[in-house]
DNA sequence: CTCCCATATGTCAAACTCGACATATGTAGA
DNA sequence: TCTACATATGTCGAGTTTGACATATGGGAG
């Protein structure tokens, strides 16, 4: 073969899981990876453009221009046979167990360096923060509950992915939180 | 001031806090990084030499060289006062909402283009491989509670803060295990 | 009229990370 | 004797990722 349908980075595979659901652009792309799927994946404009350039080079994705009264041109890209094949023998290889590099952790590690009121403090803040993206997690998956129950009832399809997905990311994210408040607990004992 | 107590790289900021906690050489952090604290920090021998080198440099660890009989000489780096202040005022920022990156959530949500049995499997395996690492940590937190009682009963130094990163640690670890038989379990409905 | 904002696409340098290569010592096994 | 392995430290190139810079359109606020 020619072309023996090259692999892409991670990020590549992301982009091809998005492009898989509906023909996006680069910026549309950007801005579900600042919102709907922040809690798992995320990558800056100035890497999506060149990411898409390459996988298109490559045969993954074509585009065309969409012409927008009052706005500059868009290039939406759609994801093409061969990327789908690409994508679908990349989802059946085994899950890897990537280094995790979790900075939150990291700093508790750490806490004995520190104030140990600032720690509580600032795990509070944190706390409160991720009670507000749990909150919005739960909104969405309510929503695929409600407007694709079919999909979810039968395990196929985009929807139930993303369900699935956020099934995981709402249960770590409240044990997080919950972790946070437990620890801040403890730190300062006789809270008045 | 000349030297204005130059922070460090997340990397730097870790082998602070190992550091913080006893001299260590580099190749012992790899070790550590590759066993204790791997589920949620990790870097090659590649990385860690120079950063070593970077933080001496600032002045925030210092080496000694011990020979070990039928060995190579080691480099055992100990944290200088400097070096504890600028972990310590690391340690009191507050918790930045660093990009996530979960392969795994990321190649679930990518799951319609893939074979449900397939992934099925190695959603199991998947679950395999975190139960026996839940296994780990747990004895981890049970040697912890063991042999430092004090520690975690007035929440402070090293072993509680080691403490309390394991608990969430188990607790996600166990929580994702379970969702991948769950969601495997869901892919293929009338299992024999 | 000017400035800022959302839309939209792109480049570039610096930093971070990994895997491969390199070197050296001593022990255990084939 | 040869080889492989654990210990121990290091360099280097390639790929990834971020943040800053750059450009262009049109709408709304002041």
């Amino acid at each position: 073969m020619a072309k023996p349908t090259k692999a892409a980075s991670t990020l590549g595979y992301a982009l091809l899981g998005l492009l898989a659901r509906e023909p996006l652009s680069g910026y549309d792309i950007a801005l579900i990876m600042k919102e709907r799927i922040r809690y798992f994946w995320s990558a800056q404009h100035s890497q999506i453009y060149p990411e898409l350039a390459k996988l298109e080079e490559d045969g993954l994705v074509a585009h065309e221009v969409e012409k927008t009264p009052g706005r500059p041109d868009k290039k939406v890209f759609a994801i093409t046979r061969r990327g789908r094949g690409v994508l679908a023998r990349w989802v059946e290889e085994p899950f890897a167990r990537s280094p995790p590099r979790d900075e939150t952790l990291l700093k508790v590690y750490c806490g004995m360096a520190g104030d140990p009121k600032v720690l509580a403090l600032n795990l509070d803040e944190y706390a409160t923060e991720l009670e507000a993206v749990v909150d919005a997690l739960e909104a969405n998956r309510k929503m695929l509950e409600t407007k694709f129950p079919r999909e979810l009832e039968s395990a196929k399809g985009g929807p139930f992915f993303g369900w699935a997905t956020l099934n995981l990311g709402i249960d770590t994210t409240r044990a997080r939180a919950k972790w946070a408040r437990s620890i801040a607990r403890r730190l300062v004992p006789k809270q008045r």
